[in-house]
DNA sequence: ACTTTCTGTCGAAGCGCTTCGACACTACCA
DNA sequence: TGGTAGTGTCGAAGCGCTTCGACAGAAAGT
């Protein structure tokens, strides 16, 4: 910056106020400066410049659990909200979180980033009250219990749940399963599970659905084990609900137990269109924008950094469903009546 | 830092000596700051850190072409590459790339990160170049034409559509296509499209395989749009092969013309066993180990900066078949003699 | 005993910016 | 015509660290 402020005869302070346009320069001093920038291919110093103004221009993201390379949909989050910062001349710094909640402080703190995008959330997150407390701005993918003052984007689960039974009950389905979210979400409060819960618990009863709630984790293995054994033991259950990627080891056991989709069990689940239709049957389900979700997220909080917006943001993505080919009337004929009883048994005897 | 000097009775550089450990401390002096560390909840601050070190302790990630975020692999190359900057104690930064390959280094030169990870890389490569002459660290997720001093991580592209294609011939398949990258990929001569391309068409002679080579574009219209017109005009054709997502239009358009996988038609596909496993068939692909690629090259350009290792490190993972239910025998009848022709017909006069 | 080498500590200079106050100068109003 | 307000520019003081050279004192070699 001072071979620039040399070469265009002026001082460094001017060079700096072309740069940031934070004091009106003479339109000769400014043409002089940004001709020597660029014979120069001068490039401003970030860390200095972040140094001197306490603003580093970077938003952190934390990455929730530590099996979240599983999950498509927080990877496109990240995609997203990559895109947002980019455009904003901003970058995104990822961290993979721990299991500290002060952990979520550690950037801002150390001034290498100037705000936080949470995901993940929890009904009562210690990680947000840090965030609140330390005076740090963020944003969130997700939901907290109170919402007073933060910016958010979630998406509707319990919409999704509602809609997703209303079809169901339409159909003539009077045993519905939801696969919600890992047990240990659950217990932890993570807020999306316990909506769907709530949703599915509140919502079945009215619609004359005997309602079973599964919390089970998204990797194909546990789904798989836990959606074998409700199959065999519930064998009203002719439809299931997942919330998210446990609809594959659910399809899995469904074929193994020799049952077809949609004509002895409807499957819905929150999941990305463009996995859904890949699937044979297309999965009839909730779309998740998460792309759009990741990109809201990071443009609320540079909006705050920048002091655009000042209010907060409260983003609720509703939840469409598109009804494809798994789902169906409920069949006819009890499962257990049925002739394939014997075959599932052999099936079942196996485990 | 002044208040923790102050509060342990010791001169600043002794605080720093003691955080970095570049110069000996004594056990007195150590215990000291370190207790008045703990006691006023000290965090350095990265950006004066990175100023006066010069090293900013981030590495850089450009994301590629703009519909990156369809493309799960390159999602994942991000969450491996967050792991393992996170343990090294790095930052990732992330970036969406601009077509300009001069922005490549703009980070780096900015001081916001201290070296690069590139993917989507190219035989002639502006952007390596560009990394070369200005001196910066870092390393590749691909290849390159000159590849001495570089550290890559790829997949063994070649080696998996030679596999692929033995598996076919193995089955009898005597005209089989490649669905390759997308043909402005192929043009501006990504390597790994050039390797497929190259493989292909130097192994089906020798298999005794007339080959098609299709460059399709991984959109799902696209993809169908192609494959549809590529069932119709080569009935000899009874099996392909995706380098990556372009399987989903290939599979949509085998149903639309009412073709059975794999009695009729056989699939290969590069494609993470997460994804082959949830498809009905289960696709026969070939693993790309993403997560671990990203990791990788991640760890090979830490190393590099923190001087562990010197010379280049060159990974290229192999790629193992995994033989699912997509592919089968040739079928014995010719597709334009059955009694599906009529059906085609159909199909095809409504394109 | 006297130099030489180490070890541990300190002070100060600087990394490359931002920003504040000062100052000269022009423009405006009465 | 004098005072006031506004405009454009400058110099200098930091921002919070790292690192170099200096230096006192202890340990080792002659």
């Amino acid at each position: 910056m001072a071979q620039i402020a040399k070469r265009a005869g002026v001082a460094l302070s001017t060079v700096s106020y072309v740069l940031s346009g934070k004091r009106s320069v003479s339109q000769e001093m400014r043409k002089r400066v940004l001709e020597a920038i660029e014979e120069l291919d001068y490039r401003p110093h970030g860390p200095a410049r972040a140094l001197a103004s306490g603003a580093s221009h970077t938003i952190a993201l934390y990455l929730p659990s530590p099996q979240w390379q599983f999950v498509p949909v927080q990877q496109t989050f990240v995609a997203g909200a990559t895109q947002a910062t980019s455009a904003s001349d901003y970058a995104l710094l990822l961290r993979t979180a721990v299991t500290d909640p002060e952990a979520v402080t550690e950037l801002v703190a150390q001034g290498r980033a100037d705000g936080v995008i949470l995901m993940e959330t929890l009904r009562e997150d210690a990680r947000i009250e840090r965030l609140t407390s330390a005076g740090y701005p963020f944003s969130l993918i997700g939901r907290t219990d109170n919402l007073t003052g933060i910016s958010f984007v979630d998406m509707d689960f319990g919409g999704a749940i509602e809609t997703s039974l209303a079809h169901l009950a339409r159909l003539g389905h009077t045993c519905v399963a939801l696969f919600n979210f890992a047990p240990e979400l659950l217990a932890a409060g993570y807020m999306a599970a316990l909506m769907a819960r709530d949703a599915f618990e509140s919502r079945t009863p009215e619609l004359g659905i005997r309602g079973i709630h599964v919390p089970c984790s998204h990797t194909p293995r546990d789904a798989f084990a836990i959606a074998s054994r409700l199959l065999s033991s519930e064998p009203e259950c002719t439809a299931a609900i997942t919330t998210g990627w446990q609809f594959t080891g659910l399809l899995s056991a469904l074929r193994a137990a020799d049952l077809r989709v949609p004509d002895e069990f409807s499957v819905v689940s929150v999941i990305a269109a463009q996995f859904a239709e890949i699937l044979t049957p297309a999965l009839t389900g909730v779309d998740w924008p998460a792309f759009e979700s990741g990109r809201l997220a990071a443009e609320m909080l540079i909006d705050k950094l920048t002091g655009k917006e000042t209010a907060p943001r409260q983003h609720l993505v509703s939840a469409d469903l598109v009804v494809r080919e798994s789902t169906g009337p409920a069949p006819r004929q009890k499962r257990f009546t049925t002739k394939r009883q014997r075959r599932r048994n052999v099936f079942l005897g196996q485990r």
